[in-house]
Formats: C-alpha cells, structure tokens, sequence
DNA sequence: TTTT
DNA sequence: TTTT
C-alpha cells in the first residue's frame, strides 16, 4: 500500500538495563522496557496523580545495538523512533497470542540519549553502525557520497556541510 | 550537542509543479511549495474560516528526486519528513536575509505520495534510489520478522557529500 | 515523571467498517482497524513483496466519535495521532492478556481523512466536539495571527472523566 | 484543506533566557530561541564535526506562557511540539520580509522540559492553564468531564483513570 | 501557488 | 480486514 506511515515517538526513561540477544548468525538484538507517564491533578481531591505506561522497544540493528549495549543503561531517558509492530507467538499451551512491540529497525529508526550519560549521544538505524541524526558515531568514517549510495553499512550525511561555500 | 531532534511532519498539497535543479556534479534538487490550511467557524459571525499557510520544501536526494520527478505534480498531496533549516544569503542591497526551508536530506527525511498518483507510491532519503519508509531500496533485503532481525549491513546515502563543494 | 512523550503517528487504512459503542452513560466510543505496509523488492528474487500491519485504533471522545460515525468507512485513508497504551485482560481461562492499542484521547490525538470522503475533513479531540487540528470547533474563534495571539481560554474535554467509573 | 498537517518537533536547548511580551489586552507571548545541532566526523580528516541549527518558537497560550516565564532558562533542554508559519513584516526600507517560527498556539502543542528544571514539568497548550501531556500544571483544578467541554480554561484528563475499575 |  |  503506498502512502502509508508507521511511527511511534516516545521519550522515557528505561525500566532497567537493556537485553542483549544474538540471532544465530550473529547479529544482536536489544530488547527495553520504557516507561511514559502523564500527571495531573484529581479534579475532585485535588490529588496529584499519575499513570504509567510501559513500552517494550527492539531494536533490530547493529549500530543501535552498540550504542543500547555501552549507553543504556535503567533509569537513562531516551528519545526513541520507530515503528508499532504486532506479532503473533503461541503460549504452552499453543494459543495465539500477540504481542505488540516498538521497533527500531528501518530507515526512520532512532534512538537517542536525552540525559547526557554516555558518549554516544545519539543514533540512528541509518547506517548500521551507530550513525546518527545527532551524533555520529565514533567509529563512523565517512558520509556516503551520493554517487556510491550503498556501501555496505554505509552511513550518510545529515546536513550540509558548514564550512562549504554554498550559495544559492 | 548530543540529543537534540528537528523534525517537521507535513501533509498538505503541492502548489505548483516541482522545480528541479541540479549541482555541477549532476546531483539534482528539487523544490516544492505545499500549502498546508486549517479551517474553523468564526465565534462571532459563524462563517467558515480558512488559514493557508506555505511551506517551501527542499530535496537533496537523489532517491527522492526523481520521485519527485516523476510522481510529484501540482496538486498532489504528499505526506512529508525532514528537518527545519535557516539559511543565510543577502540581497541585492547585500542585506542578510534569512529563509527557512524543509529540507529532506538526512536519516529519517521521507516523502510519500498520499493521493495514489503515480506509482512511485512512496520514498525516503534512506537509500538514495528512491528507497522508501514503505518501499526498500532494490538491493535491500526484506524487512526482518521478529525472529529474523535485518542484516545491519543496509546502509546508504542520504544526501549531499558533506565534504564537496556544491554551488547551485 | 515529568518529560515524557507517547506519540503514535499513523496513515493507513480502514479494515472495516468502524463499531461504536457506547458507555453506561451514553459516551461514545469507536474502534477502528487501521492498515500499514511496507512494500519492497526481494533482493534475491527481485520480487516485490510486501508487509501489512494492522493497528487497533481506540477513540474515546465525542468529537472525534462523531467524525468517525459519520464520515469513516472501511478503505477510508486516515491520518491518526494518537498514544500507545497496553491494557490488561483476563480471558477465559483466567490468564493474563495484553493487548495494545493506539488511543485517541488525550490533548493532541488527531483524526484527519486523507481521501476526502465525507465532508469531516477533519478533527482532533481537543474540543469534544470534532474540532480540529486543521477545523476549529464550532464555539472556537480564530487562530490569532502572529501579531494577536489567541486567547487562552479555549480548552475543552480531551476523554473520559478521569473521576467516572466507565464500564464498557 | 481537509486533511492537512502541519506539524515541528524539536528537542533542543534554549539558547538564552526567554522573553516574554504581552500584548495590549494583557496576553502574554513567549520568544524562545531553540538549538538543535547534529554531530558528525568527516570523512576525510576524521575531524568531529557540528551544525547548529537556530529555531525561533513563539508561544501564544498562556498556560504555555507561566510555564516558560516560570521555567525556562537559558541552558534549558525542551521538547517543543508545534506548528510551522511565517509571517511577513515590513522592513525599515519597506521590503517585504518573511520570518518562519515554530508557533506553539493550537491544540496539539506541546512544551515539555527534559531536563528536570522547574517543577512544572511540562505543558501544553490545551488548557491555557499549562495543563500538559505529561505533567498539569499546579493551578490545574481539574480535568474537564466529557459532558462539560467548553469551561473556560477548561484543560482534560489525558488518560483513564487507573484507579476505576474499566473492565473491557 | 494547492486543496476542500 | 485495508490499500496499491
């Protein structure tokens, strides 16, 4: 279906220190639970009060991965892009169940740490290897020219070059 | 400054047919107009209200340009994700004047045709080849199911090389 | 927690034909299916394949009810921005479920038809009564220009009472 | 337009003590100037890069407004929600100009510190009274009830109850 | 300059 | 169960 979008944005803080997975050929998966929550004060009591919720975010990428695995740790709060996916798994005793997860994944990933802990800052599933909308990673060599789009987990660049004499 | 966002989300309609420019190395660039508009009921009278208000949109991909190219028409309506940014340049007077501009270049930039004209359907700025959120590039593998995360490998470029010097 | 965001941003499609409910106390409540895809071409086979994902879209506001009652239909394009919440049952067997669901509620949650059918164009829940983002509601004046800024008092119901016991 | 959007998300800081106008009728305007930077190392010389880029927010709701005037300073980390217009003025030589912000007025704004500064959490324009996303403010009596929508100020509940007993 |  |  063309025209469709699929986004989720949310900033919380992580419930407790990340799931590090590995797939069968290697490549990692991290798992985090995050929490949202809103307050307000009761109309009646006055009280104040509040409702949490929880997230369980995946993080399908190697590059977010990296920075999940040295960065984030329970309690960090972070900026998080990706998508709602819902799937499908059977309990023990072979009922469907769903179950529906944020998934840092495709282009438009991205996971960034909001309270300064960490070097990484920030990063996106661009590149595969902790490319960043705001951070590149370190171990990031160059932007991919426009004239060879594909390297293997070749990054980008994300704004013009500043010191470049631009006009136009 | 680590954790930073700038992100802008507009789904509105194109104004006139796309202008596409190109670099001297051959890039292209394309520049859209799109208006976007709310309507109300005025308090006081109870007549219908309209406000348009104008976005200028600016392309550095080759991916999506020739989306643009070849989808994007007067009239269109496109859902669209870039970035705000402020250019400097100077009149005639040699006066600075400033322009702000969305600009669809980096990780996360995404354009999609929402009124199903063309087949482009949809593009992001992620592969350079007109790849989209909704349509990975060609040489890109299927998006992974939960079981089977994506190869970290799936890289790209998303824009102009930060190192060239590109007038236009 | 202060500083926390939960933001679901959608375009799809409607399933089907959308149920309303209604609660003890006659407020409604709409439930709608909404498609993603992802579409892209096999990197071996050079097939082109594609991925669904079906959303389960909770409205719980009048306006926004309204809108849906009136104007969404199943194929219906949409626009939806809403939050993530995950709820707990219990089935048959007494086991704990969870199902997630993208709400729209709270102060910011939008409802726009991007296919132009009906006449709604468009709403959001902030004035209870299919005001809009982009179509103010009936008793809201004019959006002040940059130079006579709205008043403050607009507000409106956002849901549910907090306070109500809401069997439904 | 039916089906139109018009939607900026920014996190950044603040990049100097907010100003706070009021117009002739007493409401108040808040000027905010936002950066957001992106981090990256060049290519060829390895060399950490930045770009910063400067946005103007201007927040016309007054309960938006007592958060800034209350808690926002310079150094602040925010997260902003709100809408892209330009406005044309005059110069002293009365050239057309045009100036773009990041306007924080209709429903859907957000303004919401990140950073743990202040007490108040965060906001948005919903209310007028700083009622918030994530975090009413103080004065927040409460919540509007579905059958009163249109109080004056009147902000609402932004999630159920989880104290109710909601079976569904 | 779009669209409804 | 939608859509292209």
């Amino acid at each position: 279906m063309a025209g469709s979008v699929n986004k989720v944005i949310l900033i919380g803080n992580v419930g407790a220190d990340p799931e590090i997975r590995r797939t069968q050929d290697g490549r990692p998966i991290a798992n985090l639970r995050i929490a949202t929550s809103e307050t307000w004060r009761d109309r009646n009591s006055g009280e104040r009060r509040e409702k949490t919720e929880w997230h369980t975010v995946v993080v399908f990428n190697e590059g977010l991965c990296k920075v999940v695995e040295q960065y984030v740790k329970k309690g960090a709060k972070l900026y998080i892009e990706g998508q709602l996916q819902t799937r499908k798994w059977q309990d023990q005793q072979g009922q469907d169940r769903y179950s529906t997860e944020v998934v840092l994944q495709g282009f438009g990933s991205t996971l960034t740490m909001l309270d300064g802990r960490g070097e990484g800052g920030g990063a996106s599933s661009g590149g595969g290897r902790g490319s960043s909308n705001n951070d590149y990673g370190d171990d990031y060599g160059a932007p991919a020219p426009s004239s060879s789009p594909s390297r293997g987990g070749g990054g980008g660049n994300f704004s013009r070059d500043l010191d470049d004499d631009i006009p136009f």
